[in-house]
DNA sequence: CTTGACATAGAACGTATGTTCCGCTAAAAT
DNA sequence: ATTTTAGCGGAACATACGTTCTATGTCAAG
């Protein structure tokens, strides 16, 4: 067998791992294996373990009964790997306030909400929260009353990213794509058919952070 | 000690259970539970292990070794049930053509892409598909470009639904809340700004399916 | 005071389970 | 033709592990 080849056995053994694994809580003893594949010989399974081990597809505990476990790669690529992250909900976003940004040690715990996603979503987890949208004021973001608001906690920002501003001057909060230009700063709508701002000094606005996902529940 | 309540071994024993779990994808055995709760005897473990089934946070298989699993109401509580299902993506949504339905029969596999989120996001995963939205036209919809619209293959629906409709005469697929009014059926628009349709006959349109869940993923 | 339920400790037991060694076959490499 | 290698089966072995039994101490109910 060409190496990185499964034979067909081994891709049974696999099978098998990842059903047992998640309908019984923990996985199967090497016997099992045998009975359920076809394999009278507790070592030719063994053998066949290691040999899955080797390709990357387990890892085992030596020594260890039911010491298996299936790699992230082979969870990865059955999907049924639940990679799912909690991320804090630390209130609501106005158009007529700052964002209320959490403190930076707070901890993922405590916050009394949060919602669940899974984690390839985001393309990192990193000091990231989400907010409710309150009222109508960010449709010129197309986000609506009710949406979910996930954002990361940074100030950096390059072309086209999405982030939440406040403008000083005009007292508001809002969600806009942002890009240099020149010397001046222009905030774009995500609604094509709305206008952008061009902010001349930079420091009439402050930002607040950088938008990741918009969640929308219906219903 | 009452029953309900659970002693400070028990508590510790859950957790021990659960950390050693998901590191290392299998369950500890009686004597290792023992060994990092403080407790010398084998029988003492499996003692409060028949407690903790009793009180619903565990389930045992006798005579396996490892055979614990947590039960649900545990992992629930602990936040720890990464209950992710995977919605397969079977296309794209124009303004110009109605949406391409997938056939029912199609399983979830063979669907080459699809994407996942947590169970809790959707209050149905019956019959639920996903469509990438190409262009700007459903912005009165507050969906824009890209947007992931994840919906439910359903014909029926209720006030205020926001479902996806083939209207006939203008040849036009449109995302849309729909209202019962009298005789007539009102389209209204997410944007509040903008104007609803009337439609005065109903066959004049045709239901694609119910808007559950509307993903934008900045970046 | 006695009794019984509860919680714990220790030891002995049986077996479920991983490990190892030997032998066999077929195919590929030399 | 001979050697090497991958894959398989069977049996023996050591032990990790769940089970069971006896004994001890505590505490509230009777």
């Amino acid at each position: 067998m060409a190496k990185g080849q499964l034979t067909d056995r081994q891709r049974r053994i696999l099978d098998y791992i990842l059903s047992f694994t998640t309908d019984n809580g923990y996985p199967p003893s090497i016997r099992q294996i045998g009975a359920s594949v076809g394999i009278s010989s507790t070592s030719v399974v063994n053998y066949n373990l290691n040999r899955l081990v080797e390709e990357g597809y387990l890892d085992r505990d030596k020594k260890v009964s039911r010491g298996i476990r299936l790699t992230d790669k082979l969870l990865k690529a059955t999907g049924k790997l639940g990679d799912v992250i909690r991320i804090p909900k630390v209130g609501r976003i106005f158009a007529s306030e700052p964002v209320h940004l959490p403190s930076t040690d707070s901890p993922m715990f405590g916050a009394d909400e949060a919602i669940e996603i899974t984690r390839d979503m985001l393309s990192t987890t990193d000091e990231v929260f989400a907010l409710e949208v309150k009222g109508d004021s960010m449709i010129d973001a197309m986000v609506s009353d009710g949406d979910i608001v996930v954002m990361k906690r940074d100030y950096h920002w390059r072309n086209g990213d999405m982030v939440a501003v406040w403008l000083k001057d005009l007292e508001e909060t809002t969600l806009k794509y942002i890009y240099h230009e020149g010397n001046t700063i222009r905030l774009q709508p995500a609604n094509p058919t709305m206008d952008p701002i061009i902010i001349q000094d930079p420091k009439h606005l402050e930002i607040q952070g950088k938008v990741m996902l918009v969640l929308r529940q219906l219903e």
